[in-house]
Order: C-alpha cells, then sequence, then structure tokens
DNA sequence: TGAATTGAAATTGTATACCGTTCGGGATAT
DNA sequence: ATATCCCGAACGGTATACAATTTCAATTCA
C-alpha cells in the first residue's frame, strides 16, 4: 500500500491530491470515509504537511469536507444535491456544445460517430461510463475553451461517482444511445439549439432515473 | 497592517484565505502580485502553515497561481481568460434564471425592481459594480439551488475584478440598465425561455465591450 | 443498571527548524 | 564593456516537535 512519489517532477501536495482524486473518483474511496493524515503521510512517505495541503485543495474542490478540529471526510452528496449538480451539468455542457457545433468539421463527426460505435459493441456496464466520457468530451472539445471544458470535466467526475451504479443498471444504454445519435445528427445538421436542447433533455433524462431510482430504493429498502 | 485573528471561530487557514479573496477580489492585490507567505504570516501573528494551507485553497479556486519554488501570485487572466469566464458566467446563469422564473412571486418582482430603481439613482461609478452583483443574484435566488448559486457567486467576483474599472466606465449604465428592465419584465410574464435568451445577451454585450475596449487600449496605448 | 466523569490514546492544528532552490550582485575572465 | 561564474541572502518546501482537541473506554456515582 505503500507507495512512493515521484521526485519533484511537479510538488508533492499536488501528486497527493491527484492521486486521492482519483480514488475517489472512482470510489475506492467512498463517500463519507474519514481521511487521515497519518495513513495518508504513511502511504505516500512524506509528512502530514504536504498531505494537509492536498487536502485543503479537495476541499477547494468540493471533494472533501472539513469538520474543524476532527479532520477531513469525503464529501458525501444528498439526492437533491446531485440533482443541482447535475443542473450544472446542464448549464456548462449545454453551452460548451452550442458554443462547439459552429466549429465542428467531418473529422469530428466521425470520431465522435466511432465512439458511439464502441460504445454499443461494448457488453461490460463497468465500462459505459468511460465511453460516455469519451462522447461527451469528444463533442465539447472543439468550443475550444479550455477554463469552461476542465469546469465541466470536474464536474462530471464530481457527479460521477454518485450516479454510476444505479443509473447505468436502471436506465441500461439503450435510450442514452438513442440519444447520442440524435445529438450527433443535430450537429452535423449544424443545428446548434437543437444539439443543445436535445442535450439538455439528455442530461434531464438522467436526472429523474436518479429519482425513480431513489424511489425505488425507498420502497424496497430499510426506511431511514 | 498587523490584523489579528479571531480565535477559534472558524480554522485560521479559513479567515485567512477569506480575507484574502476579498483583498484580490475588491483589487486592493493586484493582478500578478506576489504573496509572500512570510509577510502573510506575520501579519495575521501566525506561522506560515496555516498561510501556506489558504493558499492551496485560494489556488484551487484559480484566484492564485503557484509557481513551484517561487511561490504564489495572485491570477492574471489574459482577454481571451476573461471572454471564456464570461462564457461560463452565461452559462451558469441563463440557467440559474430559467429555473428561477417559474418560482418567482410579487414580491421577489419587487425587490429586484427596488434595487433597479435605487440603481438609477445611483451617481457613483464605483458603486453599480455592487448594485449589478445585487439585481442579478436577486433574481437567481428563487431558483433555490445553492450550489448553483455559489458557483455563480464565485464565478462573478473572480471576473469582476477584470472588468469593472474598463466596462463600468466604458459602457456606462443605461444600456444595461434598459436590458436590466426587459429581464425583470420577461420574468414577470414567466417567460422563463426569453428572460434566459435576454440575459445571455447582457452578458454576451459585456463581451463585446470588452473586446471593444482591449482594441481601443491597443490603438492608444504602447505597443505588446 | 445506567448515566455522568475522567483520563489516556489518538488525532488534528501549528510553531519551529532545517534543507533545497532561486535570485541578485559582485568578482573574475574574455 | 560584456559575459560568466560563484556565493550569500532570501524564500519556498517539508520534517519534526509540541500544543490543543476529540474520542473512547474504564470508572465512579446515583
Amino acid at each position: 500500500m505503500k507507495q512512493k512519489l515521484k521526485d519533484a517532477a511537479t510538488s508533492a501536495p499536488d501528486q497527493i491530491s491527484e492521486k486521492l482524486r482519483k480514488d475517489i473518483y472512482s470510489g475506492r474511496i467512498a463517500a463519507g470515509a474519514q481521511l487521515r493524515q497519518d495513513n495518508l503521510a504513511e502511504r505516500y512517505g512524506v509528512s502530514r504537511i504536504p498531505v494537509r495541503e492536498a487536502l485543503r485543495q479537495l476541499g477547494a474542490e468540493g471533494l472533501v469536507t472539513f469538520h474543524p478540529n476532527r479532520g477531513a471526510v469525503v464529501t458525501s452528496l444528498s439526492l437533491n444535491e446531485v440533482l443541482e449538480m447535475l443542473d450544472i451539468r446542464i448549464a456548462l455542457e449545454c453551452r460548451a456544445l452550442y458554443l462547439a457545433v459552429p466549429n465542428m468539421v467531418d473529422a469530428d463527426f466521425e470520431s465522435a460517430a466511432k465512439i458511439l460505435k464502441a460504445y454499443d459493441r461494448e457488453p461490460r456496464a463497468t465500462a459505459w461510463g468511460e465511453m460516455n466520457w469519451r462522447f461527451h468530451s469528444a463533442i465539447y472539445a472543439p468550443a475550444n475553451r479550455s477554463k469552461l471544458l476542465a469546469m465541466i470535466e470536474t464536474n462530471y467526475g464530481h457527479v460521477g461517482r454518485f450516479i454510476r451504479v444505479q443509473v447505468s443498471l436502471a436506465a441500461g444504454k439503450e435510450r442514452p444511445q438513442k440519444e447520442h445519435y440524435q445529438i450527433l445528427e443535430a450537429c452535423k445538421e449544424g443545428n446548434a439549439t437543437k444539439a443543445a436542447r436535445l442535450l439538455g433533455d439528455h442530461i434531464s433524462y438522467t436526472q429523474k432515473s436518479l429519482i425513480a431510482a431513489h424511489r425505488r430504493n425507498r420502497a424496497n429498502g430499510a426506511e431511514s
């Protein structure tokens, strides 16, 4: 478990926060988990100082929450908060797509179509999340707005760990894929407004799936 | 210059980052300024450790930029980066307004109108920025999306220090105010789509003003 | 039996000390 | 005069040490 850091390529806090970010995004460190400074310091072979700085960074990104004198835990979001993050996804991604459409060339359509075809052939549900991101980021890339795209990626990663399990199994991939093809078609037509509207509906459907899944859990599982 | 921190209300890094944030937003610490850890530590009566943690937080928010082994400086944005931040403003604020309109009641219209009237009567250009924010945040509030609103506020604050000087003087307040009244009118009609469109045009006009101001500066001032 | 208490271990928070890098100025060489 | 080198001061980065707080279990008291 003890993994050394590369020396001096980037600063220690940055390396640590990057590793933690991945672990949190991927779900290897679950929501609500305590992040003990001593553990992390020993794992990365450093003192607690750079660990604390990494945690502060992640705190500012919203990935971890600080409790005064009680340390940091991986942020855990309520259903309503996840729905709000999806609202933010709608805002950012629709704008990015709207700006991207006028800049798209044939190569962009082809690479996006290629991703969708691979998606069709992919049987493993665990890989769908990655393919979904590859499609979405591919159609936003022509917007050529690095800050906007960075925000989208952060937001997407953050919300991902809460929707992967429930949605990809519950909603399957048929309907999302159909919508992906429709969005790509609107892009080919050069109709930015239509593409953005379809994308909004697409993400909004995720919101509805989440709400439905939550209602189902409430009905089946224990109360609370 | 030495200002003590309140004891233990919130953590020292949080208090320090909050003060620094205000100083940067208000322009009291200019873009590009070096943030010396010793100075800040002495000013706040603490060691460099909590100062460094505060800087890391601000770094994650994009307000300061770290140069390895050379410390932190207040982030400075190019024209294109400011324009991109305004694109993000359009994305987030149009969505917030779109979600807010269906939730608005008469009291919301009245308080927004009151802000606009006070804005009309305000002669000091330095106060316009604050009034502008009061109007904008007032019409987004009924969306009842705390995370979205927090993102909007962060983004607005961040971009503010780059546009205040040039735009408020160059564009005056006549045209923005006219647009504010039009937006409020669309809200009263309950036409969320129209309100969002007008808001997008409103912010987009800021982009155009910035570009024009930049072109003017280029023409008048020194080369580079 | 159960609630309140206390004290030690665990953990966070921060000051101090030390190491490594960067930067600027002066000496030397061309 | 200009360029290069070197050294020392200044500064950033992090390990260590210590102080403060929380936690939890054992103990005491009702």
